[in-house]
DNA sequence: CGACCGATCGTCT
DNA sequence: GACGATCGGTCGA
């Protein structure tokens, strides 16, 4: 069902609009390999974060801190931090340098190295939760914090297209998940899952 | 099945 | 000192 996979080049990541890219990014293959090991999935489940303009966002209002610093980087740069002191989320970076648009991915359907998965999250079996929801997804495919301001044209983080495209109606866009305190922007139509995916987040729209 | 809650700690004020 | 771009378990209907 896929042709040869091509390595997302930087034009890909190099657009203005983040919702665009965040919908793109649907069906590409997120692939690592960290200490010899490739695990790779599809991503079935996207978020954008439009950046000074989105309150949702870390950068909301221009905020660039420490931690937000990556943010600002090139298009494709990984930005990745930990939430609620436990839960390493992965993004990639997308827009021209210093203006801070990402995607986070939130869900992957496996693909290779789903022992090696099995082994990083301690699960004991490959049930849907394998790589469900950012931070199960980030710890399965063992992206943490020190990934962060790398870039996904490298040899250990990497997105590639194998040539499946979904159409329209496979699709679903609904608001974000756990942005409750963004206000008016918590209801931005940011999300973007694949119709009936098993592995998507399990929240309502 | 939905609502709620505790875990856990880096980051920002 | 308060607060998460989460997760998984528990409790009640």
């Amino acid at each position: 069902m896929s042709g040869n996979l091509k390595i997302l080049d930087q034009s890909f990541y190099n657009r203005k609009n983040v919702v665009q890219v965040a919908r793109d990014l649907l069906g590409k293959i997120l692939i690592t390999q960290l200490d010899g090991v490739r695990s790779s999935g599809r991503i079935v489940e996207t978020e954008a974060y439009a950046g000074v303009e989105d309150r949702a966002s870390h950068a909301f209002g221009g905020r660039r801190t420490a931690r937000s610093e990556h943010l600002y980087g090139d298009p494709g740069t990984v930005y990745v931090y930990i939430c609620y002191g436990m839960h390493h989320l992965f993004n990639v970076i997308t827009n021209k340098k210093d203006i801070p648009h990402g995607v986070l991915i939130r869900a992957l359907e496996p693909m290779e190295g789903i022992e090696h998965m099995l082994n990083r999250t301690g699960k004991p079996v490959a049930d849907y939760t394998l790589t469900k929801g950012p931070g199960n997804l980030s710890c399965a495919l063992g992206m943490t914090k020190f990934h962060s301001g790398g870039n996904v044209f490298s040899e250990e983080i990497s997105i590639a297209d194998d040539g499946l495209r979904y159409k329209k109606n496979e699709i679903v866009i609904t608001k974000r998940i756990g942005v409750e305190g963004a206000r008016e922007d918590a209801d931005l139509p940011y999300r973007f899952i694949v119709k009936g995916n098993p592995y998507v987040s399990a929240k309502k729209s």
